[in-house]
This record gives structure tokens, sequence and C-alpha cells, in this order.
DNA sequence: GAAGCCCTTGTTTTT
DNA sequence: CAAGGGCTTC
């Protein structure tokens, strides 16, 4: 019977899906292509799971990076089975630990309402540490050690395990210490320690770590190759000895390292596992031929890889079009003109997304299709529950449920203007400091003396008297305006009124708010009853899903994103702009080592967003940093093979031969020429500035510089591997050729 | 406590 | 270039 109905459910996969599919209880690395139907091999085989009896929805446990990637998986498994997908493990890594904190919250030693810190919030109270310490920011920049605390927290390292090589690195040591004591004191915990202070309680307590790696006996990760040290240590203690752990990942589309992902947990993985080989999924279900083509090309030229080849039964379809134009601004003129003429034929704007590698390259985009009228979406703005505004009126919230909370306390203390300034806020601290208390209970003890701290005192414990009380909606509402923060953004001047909006947003998001989809309601450990349940839900929430990360919904937009934030999406046709050497692969990722590699991968993966149309712009000249930079084409562009692609010449868009380019696998530096340098004059001697060149003897070059001689010119031409020449036309003319 | 000025700084960013 | 932070000034 349970075979018999499992057999729809199986209907339509390919081979390798079915044998990911419906793997034994055992280890499993799947090697999922781009495009290749990973998110349905791994919901279909959680719903062939729990039909054929194998697994339970309690002794699931399924791990995703993205909320996005989270719900997606929800969606599609009550849309396969009808199970009661909140009772199960669920989430992502981070939206999992903390489910696990706040369930164990005593054996964590965390107090009940503890409260989580964003990357800003966490600034703010490194920046506050460090102001207390008395170290200058000179001596230690409060994003280093921000930096340096989420790297040794994803290391799994506390302060107490590390050990300084110098006085400097002493220093930051003992403010990590500091800094995660004050974050105990004050109950808050970062991003990183969701993750650290799950591992440690799952490691010493054996009661919790029996009991949960009894409980899963399959256990599902999705997108591994991201995946750091410590959620791969917290995976391997969850699933203890018997879960069967399924691993699904892209080696390839491993993006991540600046963020501590490891790619190497993939290989780590088939050793400790004892997996012999990865299951690959190579039939790509996305793109065209021709696409998969220059994928694959590509990405072979990385030698650290697992080893897969994407291919599809669609055919080759038409060439990627390549165009150098000779400046950004043309570069995006000519994405609004083939955006409007795609348009005109029938295509939404919707299916096109211009991607490109840093977000300052978007501007002139915009400001192209801004003119054009052609309505676009940014990706990469402050998200809904980053915005001061809601900062504001959600600290307030956070106040009413965990007064010590310092960084709420200083942020809301004198929003709005109450009178208390930054001389009272002084006392405040030098009598918490004294005395070894929170900022609320200094404040608190001075509010006898000081009217205004009184009143502020006041509004507070109203709130938190009304937490008990009153709905989750009602206390939003109470927070917005028994503070005094709606009137204050109705009286400010200025453009105030797209912070009304939001916080009338935010009030309708916690009337919208369910608190049974954080999960909790299935746990017997958690009260729902409790009042606090809500409105300690909404805050978690807000903190770890940030909201939506655009502007404006719904209406047919282009889609302008990073190539990082593109992971995992597609379209009909692809803009890939700025494809220069030093822009794309970035400057700074050829410093380090193995950066080439995971620029090469960004660009398998910008490549692989396209279905069927892929542009690959460049422009010879840039301005970047108020500077004029002058850069040859990627690379990468020239490791696509050249039967797949069509050149487009900048003016016109007309087929034209280009001259082979070789010799290009060193570093090539883009070389900056400042602006006031450049003379009035253009031509030099029959050359161009920006201008790429090819040398007999030297190669391929852009001329970064020049200058007038008596006879002929001077050009400062870089010629990448070869190095930077200076060159009198007088005699080097004969051996130059113009390319573009 | 707000406005204005100068200075620095500048990839990518799932949570 | 242009945004954000720190500082001064009113």
């Amino acid at each position: 019977m349970e075979i018999l109905s499992s057999a729809g459910l199986l209907a339509g996969l390919n081979s390798e899906q079915l044998a990911a599919v419906t793997w034994p209880a055992q280890p499993a690395l799947v090697l999922a292509g781009a495009g290749s139907g990973k998110t349905r091999v791994l919901t279909t085989r959680i719903a062939w799971l729990l039909q054929t009896g194998q697994a339970s929805v309690h002794s699931i446990l399924a791990v995703t990076f993205t909320n996005k990637a989270a719900k997606e998986m929800q969606l599609r498994l009550s849309a396969l089975l009808p199970v009661s997908v909140r009772a199960m493990w669920l989430g992502t890594f981070h939206g999992l630990c903390h489910r696990f904190l706040r369930l164990h919250h005593q054996e964590a030693g965390l107090p009940k309402t503890f409260q989580i810190l964003d990357i800003g919030d966490q600034l703010a109270v490194v920046k506050r540490l460090l102001k207390q310490l008395n170290i200058a920011d000179e001596v230690i920049a409060p994003r280093s050690l921000q930096g340096f605390i989420n790297a040794q927290k994803e290391n799994g390292l506390r302060a107490s395990r590390l050990t300084a090589r110098d006085p400097h690195e002493r220093l930051m040591i003992e403010c990590y210490a500091a800094y995660d004591s004050l974050c105990q004191n004050e109950g808050v915990v970062d991003f990183a320690e969701l993750m650290l202070r799950s591992y440690e309680i799952l490691q010493s307590n054996d009661v919790l770590r029996c009991h949960y790696q009894n409980r899963f006996n399959h256990v599902l990760i999705d997108e591994f190759q991201d995946t750091n040290k410590l959620q791969y240590a917290w995976l391997k203690l969850l699933a203890g000895e018997h879960a069967a752990v399924f691993a699904v990942g892209d080696d390839d589309q491993s993006i991540y390292r600046f963020r501590g992902a490891e790619v190497a947990n993939m290989t780590r993985f088939l050793h400790e596992f004892g997996v012999s080989e990865p299951i690959r999924l190579e039939q790509n279900y996305r793109s065209v031929g021709n696409i998969l083509t220059a994928a694959n090309a590509v990405i072979a030229h990385n030698a650290s890889r697992l080893g897969k080849n994407l291919h599809t039964e669609s055919g080759s379809g038409e060439k990627i079009r390549v165009l150098q134009a000779i400046n950004d601004i043309e570069e995006a003129q000519f994405v609004v003109d083939e955006v409007k003429a795609l348009h005109r034929e029938g295509l939404d704007y919707m299916q096109m997304g211009i991607l490109y590698r840093s977000n300052a390259q978007s501007r002139v985009l915009e400001q192209a299709l801004f003119r054009a009228g052609i309505p676009y979406k940014i990706y990469g703005g402050l998200r809904f529950y980053e915005r001061q505004e809601i900062k504001h009126a959600l600290a307030y919230l956070r106040l009413a449920v965990n007064p010590d909370d310092d960084n709420a306390l200083l942020r809301v203390i004198n929003v709005p203007t109450r009178g208390i300034g930054t001389r009272t806020i002084e006392n405040i601290q030098a009598a918490a400091s004294q005395t070894g208390t929170s900022l609320w209970q200094a404040a608190s003890s001075l509010a006898a003396k000081n009217s205004k701290i009184a009143a502020f005192i006041h509004l507070i414990e109203n709130l938190q008297a009304q937490t008990a009380q009153v709905s989750l909606p009602e206390l939003m509402a109470a927070a917005i305006y028994d503070s005094g923060l709606m009137e204050y953004y109705r009286t400010q001047k200025g453009e105030q009124q797209e912070r009304i909006n939001n916080l009338e947003e935010l009030l309708n998001a916690a009337v919208a708010f369910k608190p049974q989809e954080s999960g909790f309601d299935s746990e017997p450990e958690y009260d729902e009853n409790d009042p606090l349940f809500a409105v300690l839900s909404f805050l978690s929430t807000a903190s770890l899903e940030a909201g939506e990360h655009q502007a404006g919904q719904g209406e047919d937009a282009l889609q302008l994103m990073t190539v990082h934030a593109a992971k995992g999406l597609e379209f009909d046709a692809v803009f890939l702009t700025g494809l220069e050497e030093g822009l794309f692969p970035s400057e700074y990722s050829m410093a380090e080592k193995d950066g080439l590699e995971e620029e090469r991968r960004l660009m398998y993966v910008a490549i692989t967003r396209a279905r069927k149309r892929l542009y690959l712009t460049m422009a010879q000249q840039r301005l970047l940093h108020g500077q004029t930079h002058f850069a040859l084409p990627s690379r990468f562009v020239d490791e696509i093979p050249e039967c797949v692609l069509q050149y487009l010449s900048a003016h016109k868009n007309t087929l034209v031969a280009r001259q082979q380019i070789t010799q290009r696998t060193n570093p090539f530096h883009s070389s900056r020429s400042k602006l006031a340098d450049t003379p009035a004059s253009t031509d030099f001697d029959g050359f161009q500035l920006g201008q790429n060149v090819h040398h007999e003897r030297f190669g391929t070059g852009v001329i970064i510089e020049a200058s007038h001689k008596a006879e002929g010119a001077r050009l400062t031409i870089n010629f990448g591997k070869q190095g930077i020449k200076e060159l009198d036309t007088v005699f080097a003319k004969s051996k130059l050729t113009i390319i573009s």
C-alpha cells in the first residue's frame, strides 16, 4: 500500500533524482548542480520518508540557510502530503538554534526573555564596549572587533580557548571575553551565539544531547557547501551515531567563504560519514545548452572541485551576447535598449535580471532605467526590520520584556526627545558601572532625583505591565503611540511620511502575526498560554527574518541585484554587467589564496541564473570611487568557448570579429588614472585612454595613461602578466594593434 | 539638540 | 562620487 501511494510521489523524477530521494537510511551527499531540481529532491525525500513510515514528523530535522528556502520547503512539502509541517524541525540553522535555546533557556543560562542582536545591534554593543574599556577606534576598529568575534564563534572558539600571538591580538581576545560577558549580563545573544550556545549545551548536557540524538533519525541539510565549522559540528553532534544525514549542496556554488563557509566541509563529510561517492544531479532543467556550455567551461578552470558537468535535453539555444562598451554609461544604455526590445517582444520585466558584482554598480544602471521609464526593483537596501523607526519601536517592546537590554534602552531613552541628553546618559552609565548593574537599574535609582528619567521609567513600566495583559497588537500600538514615537515622526520636518507608513505597517504585521508558526506550539516544554509568548516570538522573528530585502512589490519590474543575491533565482534573460578585470574578478579577491576560485564560482552562479538568453557586458572605462578606472574584459569571458559567444559592437548591434585574446592567466589589476591627470585632448597619436591594445611582444593590455610628446605620444599600458609598460608611439606604433 | 562641515572610506552579506 | 561618522557651531 505504502509503495503504491509513494509511486505518485516519485513520478517524474529522473533516475539520479530517484536514487537520491529513495536513498536508504544512510549518510548521503548529493551534489546538486544549478537547476537540477535540488529542492524537489529534498522535499520529495522528506515526503517519501514520511509516507513509507521510515520517519515521523518528529524524527526529521531539516535545515536550510535562508528563511525563504525554509518556507519554500514547507510549502512544497504540505503540497505533497497532508502533514503538520509545524511540528517538524524544519528551519534555518539560526531559527532552529533559537527554538532550541528558547525551549532550554535555563540549561543555556539565558533569561527566558533573551533577545537577539542583529548585525547593527551587535555593532552598537561593540562600540559601547570599546568606549567603556577606553579603547580608541584607531587601536581597535569596532567593525574589526565585530568581525573577529563572529569569526571566532563561527569556528566554535570562545575567548578562553584562544591564545594571542601579539599584543594587539591579546587585546582583541580580551575584548571578545568582555563582549560575551556584557551580552550575558544584558540577556542578549548575537546570531553566531545562537549557534555556538546551542552547540555547547548539546555537548555538555548529556540528557539533552541524548534526547535529540534519539529523536532525530533523519537529518537533511540544504546548501551544504555554505556551512561553517560550527554548523558542521552542530549537525554532526545532533545526528549522533545513528541518524541518516542527507546533505545536499554544490561545491561549485560556494560563494560565502568570506562569511566563514567552508567548501571543504563537503569532502570532510564524505570522509567522516563514510560516504564513498556522492550522488550527482547533473541534468539541468533551467538553461539552454549554450549557457550550460559556458558555465561548465568557466568552472572547469577551478582545480579544487568534486567534479560535475551539467547537461540538458533542451537545445543549444541562442548564443551568449557579449558587448564591450566605451564606458559604464554606455553599458547601461545598451542594457536599457535591450531590455526595452525584449519587453516589446513580450518578455515581462520581472523575467529579466541585471546582475553585478558590487552594489556600487547599480547606480549608473538605475539612472538609465529611470530615464527610460522602465520599472525596476533593486534588492539589497535596508530591510524592513532594519529601519530606524522600526528598530526604535521594537526597542520599546524589548525593554518591556527585558529592561536590562542596554542597547534597547540607549536607543530610545531620548527618542522622541524627552530631555535626557548626553550628560544625563553619562550619569546613568557612570552609576551603572559603579554598581555593576544595567542601565535600567541605574536609571531607576536616579529617577527620584530626575523627573525626566522618572517619566521614561514610568513609560517603560507601563509597557511592562501591559505585556501580561494585552494582546501583541495592543502592546505594539502602545509602544508606538504611548512612547510618543509616532507623534515624533509626525511633527518632524522633512520626509517622515515613509517612516509613519512603516510604523503603521509594523502594527499591521503585529496584527497579522501568528506566533504558532514559530513552531513552539508542538513543544511540550513551551507554554503557549504565557502572554509573553507572542511578544517574544514576534521580536525574534523580526531579528531572524528582518523582512523583505526589496522595495515595492507586485508590479512587473526588472530585477537588479548582486550576483550573491541572485543565487537560487532564475530569469529568462540575464544581463551580467561589469565583467572587467579588477571588478569581476574583484581586485580584492586576487590578493588572497583561493580568492580567484571563489570569484569563478560566483561567475558560475551568475551564468547559471539565465534560462534562455544571457548577455555579458563590460566597459572600457568606469567611474569608481570618483576615479576613472580602465580595465580589460574579465578573464572569465575568455574562459568561455568562442563558439557559444556572439560579439556585439559598442554602438550598433552588429557582429564584429574580435581578435583572439591570449595569455591571460595572471591577475590583471585594474589601473587607475586620476581625472585631473586626463588631458583635454583624447587622441594620442591615434590612441585613446582605456583602449584595449595588442602588442606583438607584451600581449594584450589596456592604456591607462597617455601624454603628448613633441613627436607622437607616450602611453602607459597595463599588460597584466607582462606588467605595466611605458611606450613611445614613435617606436611602438607598428607593434601595437587596437582591439577595441 | 539640530544643522552644517570636514573627514574617511569604499566587495560580496543567507542569519 | 556619495554616504556615514565625528566634530563644531549656533
